[in-house]
DNA sequence: CAGAATCCTCTACGATACTG
DNA sequence: CAGTATCGTAGAGGATTCTG
């Protein structure tokens, strides 16, 4: 995390943080609904579309790329016909579908205390 | 997680999951930033601001409304004047902050490699 | 100091149509 | 099947101004 110090020597989030474009690019609402189906099995692309209910097929494409060009997904176009095109996790993808599947988990394990509190505010 | 069959068999991510819900207030740009800055300690306002950089007053009110009203942050006003507001992490927020801050370890961890690969993309 | 309100811009995203 | 290309729109979010 790249910071900066400011007059209450706080730590400031920078920016132009590489670590904060990072942290972008994974807090997709998409993303982590992607990667977590894709570590079952590699999966192709209509297969993806519908399991993650909702998405279209442009972002379906967009969000791919993305974690294509990061190293996180891996793209194989199989010699059939028509073409297929099979979306794995590399290996540093497994990796962050680590942290991943713990932040769902706590929303599973916390998905009531916050419906709780959203009943209580404004009372 | 909510799902729903397909034909397939695959666990699908229904849109009208709350989990998924959840999952997309936290898949936020800012709210990773926010938490992790007042897990250090209680914070005003202004101090927020400065710390989280580029943030706009605008969505520093709107994102801790936002944490608030989910029960991740409390809203303390004081009794001066003028008017002082400090926020802190209650004790669900801390339970988030948990995976939250594994996620930033692992974008810090990963930056060189995810530069990498953008590097290597499209040659 | 901590915000609410207003306006205005820009882009994320969906819908649709077409292709190798 | 797995895309690309184009167009149109809603809404996210910035800049600015005003207030208790």
């Amino acid at each position: 995390m790249v910071t900066t110090p400011n007059e209450s020597s706080d730590i400031v989030y920078s920016v132009d943080c590489p670590t904060r474009d990072v942290m972008d690019q994974i807090s997709n609402k998409w993303v982590t609904l992607i990667m977590i189906a894709l570590a079952d099995e590699p999966k192709r692309f209509r297969r993806l579309m519908r399991q993650v209910q909702g998405i279209s097929q442009k972002m379906l494409t967009q969000t791919l790329r993305g974690l294509e060009r990061d190293g996180l997904v891996n793209r194989a176009v199989l010699p059939t016909s028509p073409i297929q095109v099979e979306y794995s996790l590399t290996t540093l993808g497994r990796s962050l579908y680590v942290p991943l599947v713990e932040l769902r988990t706590w929303s599973e394990k916390n998905i009531e205390a916050i419906t709780a509190a959203r009943a209580d505010f404004g009372r």
